[in-house]
DNA sequence: TTGTTTCATTGCAATATTACGATATAATAT
DNA sequence: ATATTATATCGTAATATTGCAATGAAACAA
C-alpha cells in the first residue's frame, strides 16, 4: 500500500517515526549539517554545496521547514535559512528518549 | 524517480539516513520499544502486540535485521528476537553525534 | 505419515518518495 | 517598464515503501 496505518500507534511513536524519516534522506541530513556549521545559510549555496538541482533542494528544505525543524527568512530575492533551535531541542529530546532505552540483562540470543 | 543519489554523499550522512529510516515507520518503532521492553520476544507476540499481519511484521523484522539493530533465534517453531545492543550503541553514537550538533550563536532568523 | 504451528517468502496493488524540467513568483537592478 | 536573480511550485517519470493474501518451509505433535 505504501501508506502507514498510523492510527494504531502511540503518539510518540508516530513522532518518533516522522523526524526519524526526515533524517531517512542524506540530502537532508547533509542540508542539517551544513545549517549547523555555518550557522545561517542562503538556500543558493545549498544547491552549490549539494549537488542535486534547485528544485529538489527547495524540496527538502520545504519538508524540514513544515517539521519545524528549520526557519527561512526571506532576504531580498534570496532565502536565508537556519536551524529552528528550540524545534530542534525538543526533536532531540523525544529521538535521544527513544535511543537511550537500555535493558539491564544481557543478550538473549 | 524515487531513488536517493548516495554516491553524492559522505558515508557517515548515508550511514545516518539508513538508520533513520528504520526508525521512519511507526510499527518499526513499536516492535524496537517492544524487544525493549520484554527484552526478548516471540515474533507471533510482536504481531498480536502490534494490530498489523504476520507477513507485514515479518518483513519489518527482516529491515531491522539487514541493519543488524536486531537478532534473531529459531527456537523450534517460533523465532526469538532481540536487540543487538553492540550495534544498537555504535548506532546510538553516530545519531547522537549528529543530533547533539550544536551552534553558540543565537538564531539567525 | 499427517497434521499443526510458526515464521518467511512471493506476488501484487496502493501509495509515497525522489528528482528535475518547465514555469511561476517576488524582489531588485537598470 | 524590462531584465535579472533567487526561490517556489507544478507536473511527471522512475523508483521505493507498505500491507496483505497466498503459499512455502521447518520444527514439532499425534
Amino acid at each position: 500500500m505504501g501508506l502507514a496505518k498510523t492510527e494504531m500507534f502511540t503518539d510518540e511513536q508516530n513522532k518518533i517515526s516522522l523526524f526519524a524519516k526526515a533524517f531517512g534522506h542524506p540530502a537532508r541530513v547533509a542540508i542539517l549539517q551544513h545549517l549547523f556549521k555555518i550557522d545561517t545559510c542562503i538556500c543558493g549555496d545549498l544547491v552549490n554545496e549539494i549537488g542535486l538541482a534547485q528544485p529538489t533542494i527547495s524540496q527538502h528544505l520545504k519538508e524540514l521547514k513544515n517539521l519545524g525543524l528549520i526557519k527561512g527568512n526571506v532576504e531580498g530575492t534570496s532565502v536565508c535559512y537556519c536551524i529552528d533551535k528550540e524545534n530542534w531541542a525538543s526533536m532531540k529530546d523525544i529521538m535521544t528518549h527513544f535511543l537511550d532505552q537500555d535493558i539491564s540483562s544481557n543478550n538473549c540470543c
